[in-house]
DNA sequence: TGACAAAACGAACGTTCGTACTATTCTCAC
DNA sequence: GTGAGAATAGTACGAACGTTCGTTTTGTCA
């Protein structure tokens, strides 16, 4: 059991690749495996449907977001210092997936009213990634850099909607200026949570 | 030229709908056909290719967009109470639109790797609609009810951002606190935006 | 090395895709 | 009411889709 791992892998890695240009559902057997040189049934019999496929390609991106993002995001004191190379790792991540962007962002889209267990598995990742920053978040406050009065999923929302703006403005408008916009937004919404000074 | 013009009506309004579910991508000549009852080749013959009608589909709905989301808007005072109604027409017309949510949205993220002409139709009416937002928004400096130190430009993007932001939350997530969520950052964006009192 | 399993192959399936033709039916101005 | 032209239907095409099957190649360990 070696072999197989390997080309599975790479199928993986490269799934990730394609379906983050033309979505998981445009993510097809045939393209996957002429682009490896495998044949499709030798391609297809790893998966044995191609939901599965779909399914273990959000996995395997899901664990590379993992070490690619959060992992060196919390090897940074907590509280803000953390959240600031959560923001800056996830910048990163867009650029590193491949000329693609961020696959999660382009799938909750294409996703977003085709039920099925493609879809439910996207939102268990959704929903652990917002309480991943809202975690963070959350150190934030016991470190005294936020204030308690700002609702952790609040905010967990707001940067991902940063985030999201970011995605849009880059990879579609590809403005120039996508980066610069998104620090300023990233750098407003910090400020809001941070604990007000004299007030009550 | 009276009843085809009709039928490509009811072609490019049950094209939107779909649209916005499936994508534009998986928006089917066959699917729209039968669904309306008409043959695959009689419905073909009023676009002559299937990127002439994804573009249609897409000019059709932002007319609708301007009638249902901007003009509203702009029937109230200038300045900010204009930009609280147009995010409220903006989180109505999600609705309207029918179960999928905004279509651009949902073309954005489908179609942001996909050079072509629909590709580029897209942006510019993406475009057009920030711009929107930005001209509203100098409506608000002009008033006074925004600070002439926000870039206008840097509004519409983070307002944009809150939207999309409100659509993961509600159309992926399923969210039942997506609007609340939406309010509350719609809230901080314009409260960051208005004029500092005492400072500088 | 020989035996057994894992991995990859090639061909075919039924379906659907977009598109190209031709033929038929409908609509409306005269 | 009829004739012209628009609107729709019908049929066929080549390609690609996901999937299945039986076979062949490759890898692994006793």
């Amino acid at each position: 059991m070696k072999k197989g791992d390997a080309t599975r892998t790479a199928i993986l890695d490269h799934g990730i690749e394609l379906a983050t240009q033309i979505g998981l559902e445009g993510l097809t057997i045939g393209r996957l495996a002429s682009d490896l040189g495998l044949s499709k049934s030798g391609l297809f019999a790893h998966f044995r449907s191609k939901e599965a496929l779909q399914i273990q390609v959000l996995d395997a991106a899901a664990e590379r977001f993992v070490e690619e993002v959060i992992r060196p995001a919390v090897r940074h004191p907590r509280g803000e210092p953390r959240l600031v190379a959560l923001f800056d790792s996830w910048l990163a991540w867009t650029r590193t997936t491949g000329p693609g962007g961020c696959l999660f962002v382009a799938a909750a889209a294409e996703l977003d009213d085709r039920p099925g267990a493609v879809r439910d598995r996207l939102v268990e990742l959704q929903k652990g990634w917002l309480e991943t920053v809202a975690i963070i978040f959350r150190t934030g406050v016991a470190e005294r850099h936020f204030g308690d009065d700002v609702d952790p999923s609040q905010f967990a929302h707001d940067l991902y909607s940063v985030m999201l703006g970011f995605h849009h403005a880059s990879r579609l408008l590809r403005d120039p200026r996508a980066e610069k916009l998104a620090h300023a937004a990233f750098e407003r919404l910090l400020s809001s949570a941070r604990r007000r000074r004299a007030t009550a």
